[in-house]
DNA sequence: GATCCAGACTGAATCGATCCAGAAGGGCCG
DNA sequence: CGGCCCTTCTGGATCGATTCAGTCTGGATC
């Protein structure tokens, strides 16, 4: 007995049968209450831990957890306010149901991103899609393993998903700076094209971007230019090449220094627009600019943006995993979203 | 077959035994390439997702995930900066080793907490103090599993741990207000007593402060003070609710409003001081005022505080976690600290 | 031609529990 | 007193893989 007591030395030392033990532990209307006590001090004096979580899940067909994915590097999640803020409310979600949350990082190469989604010991999978994720889409199919995504997809189906009306929420922002007589306008946004250098970047059209938010983002704020006239070849697109500060300011570094510059930045994430103004310093004054998400930081910062609700995404996500609804339709969820005005945009200014 | 093949019906239909499948997957140098390749299109074609980690991990005895835990609510932990960052740091620990992070909530009943970390399913626990953990610690060792806190115990032993000198720490933050002259103090905390109100508190000594940092920094501004002839007894203890600007902003309400109100106001995280600062509003001007971690909102507002490296502490306490030196004295680790003078600190005003 | 060996594959045991059909014992009822 | 049910407990099958001691085959060696 040199290494861990299983239920079975229990059993043997209690001088009862594993399942009685087991039902000790499990449940406890099936054997008399002194018996169980007795089994239960036993197992004590022995140091048994009680039932191993992996054997009594292997058994039971039941993980305990559910799988959150992030398709960038899982240390960059924690770096990303919105994605923290999905986090928490996943997190209390999951909490209300004693399920835990596991974090499941992806390495860059392919073969073991795949590997790290089919070795999840897991109940389903919440796919906080930041990247293309069709492929980790695909295993969680191959594995019947159900799963959630947060944004509106072609191939929805039956698949849940909770997410914006991010071609809409775009255009709210986009058409408040049109209104304010902005034409020179230019968009940023994290990974357009993926691989491609910090800055900008020429692109036929929208719908050739990959990945899906991004898509929709450019497509809105794409919409509420197209009404003023603008046409999209019109528009400066700026690429970033990940979701952070830093990012945003690079992407920007030298754009308003050419002549004709925009008088407008629309900005597909609040840290990227975040960025820009960092970058801009005293020029900032002279530009608009505008935010998607509404992050703690955005109010400071005067930051224009579109509010959405990430830990009701979060918890949202969570919930419609742990208990699907049984109308299909219900398990699309629409949220919504609120343009907020702040100082960051202003009216054109005459020249 | 209507449900999930096995890795017995691949066999079966590759007409091989059930051992050469699982050598196809994991030990590819077992068997032949030509037999390996039609093996894995038998299990494509059948649809298998792969062998069952669930089961995997049992009979292999690896988890390949180590468990994280709050000892405060799960979603809160998300709202503390401080942890996220340390999170962070985990998660690119976690990452590089190729290993998961369980995320497990906490119910607040015990009995039901207690039943959490015993079901957990993973290697090892990082175990993030933020109140009293003890009772989760013998949990892990009834359990055999290893664990890591982040802080430095009476009773260590041999457990690892990375933290700071807690005590060094909050005495340089301390003893820089005192240099300034404040004498009439006031001392500001999270959970100084289990279930305490929030606002001022009585306490016959620091010894008695149950959660250990909490104890260990006030212990530490006692220091200092004690050293001007300020004694402990002429403190003001100001006890918050939970960490959460918030809760910052509430216990410090009416505190200021006192004939000899403090001159200068320490408190045990940015957090709590962020929201004395917002409580104080335009009184902010005439009250020192410190915080301890270096937040990111901390610069921003112009904070004194103390910084200490939150990344390093989740990487280093992973690390210990998943490959513990062979020294024990190189499993405890001490991370320096750096007071950081911003603003809010300035010399008492003459009256 | 006998011996040895490496490579390829198999079968049974095992990981540590849960579950279910059924056995033993005791109480109640007619 | 026999039959019936109920409670309490048992034994074996099972969850889905991995592991390891072997068996078998074909070729190299002397």
């Amino acid at each position: 007995m040199t290494s861990k007591p299983t239920l079975q030395d229990v059993a043997t030392a209690a001088g009862v049968s594993r399942s009685t033990v087991s039902n000790a532990y499990s449940r406890p209307d099936q054997l008399s209450a002194a018996l169980r006590t007795r089994i239960l001090d036993t197992a004590r004096q022995l140091g048994y831990p009680g039932p191993n979580p992996t054997a009594r899940s292997l058994r039971r067909g039941v993980a305990g957890a559910i799988g959150v994915l992030f398709t960038s590097q899982l240390s960059y999640a924690f770096t990303d306010p919105f994605a923290v803020r999905f986090l928490a409310g996943a997190a209390g979600a999951a909490e209300r149901r004693g399920t835990s949350l596991l974090l499941v990082p992806l390495p860059t190469d392919t073969t073991q991103a795949r590997a790290a989604v089919e070795n999840a010991a897991v109940d389903g999978f919440c796919v906080y899609c930041a990247a293309d994720e069709s492929w980790a889409l695909d295993v969680l199919r191959a594995r019947g393993l159900p799963f959630v995504t947060t944004a509106p997809r072609d191939d929805a189906g039956a698949d849940p998903y909770v997410g914006i009306d991010e071609r809409a929420a775009a255009r709210s922002v986009a058409d408040h700076v049109a209104a304010l007589g902005h034409r020179r306008v230019a968009l940023l946004a994290e990974s357009i094209l993926p691989g491609a250098p910090p800055g900008p970047l020429r692109l036929a059209e929208v719908g050739d971007v990959p990945h899906p938010t991004t898509r929709g983002r450019l497509a809105g704020f794409a919409d509420a230019l197209a009404a003023v006239g603008v046409a999209w070849t019109d528009l400066t697109l700026l690429n970033a090449t990940d979701n952070s500060r830093a990012a945003g300011a690079t992407a920007v570094a030298g754009t308003s220094t050419g002549d004709d510059p925009p008088t407008a930045l629309l900005a597909c994430s609040d840290v990227l627009a975040l960025g820009v103004l960092d970058a801009l310093g005293e020029r900032a004054a002279t530009v608009s600019v505008t935010g998607f998400d509404d992050v703690a930081d955005a109010a400071a910062a005067g930051l224009t943006t579109v509010r959405q609700p990430a830990e009701e995404k979060g918890r949202i996500a969570t919930e419609l995993l742990l208990d699907p609804p049984p109308e299909p339709a219900a398990r699309h969820v629409l949220l919504p979203t609120e343009l907020v005005v702040r100082t960051s945009t202003r009216p054109v200014p005459r020249s």
